[in-house]
DNA sequence: AGTTTTACTAGAATAAGATTCTAGTTTAAG
DNA sequence: CTTAAACTAGAATCTTATTCTAGTAAAACT
């Protein structure tokens, strides 16, 4: 695994190529199915030049669900920053996780789907590094609707789950192919319950 | 793998404990990082009996999966047919499912990380049987209630997303203790949000 | 009871695939 | 122009799933 920034040019673009064999392999034959060979022969790269990158298959599941995890989040985040009541902000966050699924099906098929990559210390360390910087976003935002009365108070860890488990719910079940509608197409419906769920009593 | 039922005495025990094994061991080290030596020596079982019985490692997956699966939706299913008005029924299931997840760890996270398990077509039809069944079984239970107008008229794919997400992806993150408070602790949060979510417009 | 059939067990042999190792090559920095 | 570090290669190895051959034992049949 490189420690610091790649210092070489081209060493990003082997990486990276690396990154979107691997998601497209997965997404073909899943993340156990697939073999290290696989991805090196749609990267077209060595098994050195892989190793060095990732260190390990896993390593590179990691990298992937780390990035996409983030490319995501930061998607979303953005959007919520725009808003400036609970409502549409909780609106808005569901909308805008049904339609990053729709349109990323591959990337959200394995971020979805991986829950249970094993994380070795450090990746773990890594990935709660960056979770954690996520979900301040998040409560940051929230933090003061809730103290306004326009949200209920409840638990802290109840918040995401109530506002985006159905969205992600369904979204998981479209991707396995089990249900028709795209989740974009039912936004409304999943963002109607996020609000219900957490709006404050009026 | 035994299309019939088991003739011999003893061999059902060999199965179970097989079964059992595998949980246990996917539970410690991840069904990836479990070796099928790894089953073997705790269920102290030879290759050529696993392997009789399973077909293959995925194979054991996928039994424990189905098995597991059928079991807590019985359990659920059970204690809906007892409810005789739609926000009962909508706030029994989700107590049941918090309560199940609460009371099985092992089998919970089983359940709910192995999302990805790569299943072959046979068991993929298998397990869509047993799935359209229990689907069915729910669906019986609350279509009066959406013509009634109790519950809201929605695309028939999103009342199982809507009712289940918020506990769901709760108990995944305590499952994967991330989260400290117990779904069952916080039963009453997550019914009342479902019941939000599809109740009719009264 | 004796024979046959079939479920089941065993563990060695094999095969597939992940990871490591050795030997470079290329680039940036001094 | 030299050196150190990033990077690439691919053969060798090691781990692990699966297959194969050879049985044992219980039920079914006569």
């Amino acid at each position: 695994m490189p420690r610091k920034h790649s210092s070489r040019s081209g060493t990003e673009e082997r990486r990276s190529s690396i990154l979107t064999a691997a998601l497209q392999c997965f997404n073909e034959h899943g993340l156990e199915n697939t073999t290290v060979q696989d991805i090196q022969l749609v990267a077209k790269c060595s098994t050195g030049s892989l190793y060095h990158h990732f260190g390990s298959k896993e390593g590179i599941a990691v990298s992937l669900f780390v990035e996409t995890f983030k490319n995501m989040n930061e998607g979303v985040l953005t959007e919520l920053e725009r808003c400036n009541d609970a409502q549409t902000g909780v609106q808005v966050v569901v909308t805008q996780i049904c339609e990053w699924v729709s349109e990323n099906t591959s990337s959200a098929r394995f971020l979805l789907q991986s829950r249970d990559i094993q994380f070795s210390p450090d990746m773990h360390l890594q990935l709660g590094q960056e979770y954690g910087d996520i979900m301040r976003g998040y409560f940051q935002w929230f933090t003061p609707f809730v103290e306004d009365g326009s949200m209920k108070s409840l638990p802290l860890d109840t918040y995401v789950p109530l506002i985006i488990g159905p969205a992600q719910e369904y979204s998981r079940r479209w991707l396995a192919k089990q249900v028709a509608r795209s989740p974009a197409s039912l936004t409304r419906i999943f963002s109607d319950a996020a609000w219900s769920a957490v709006r404050g009593d009026v």
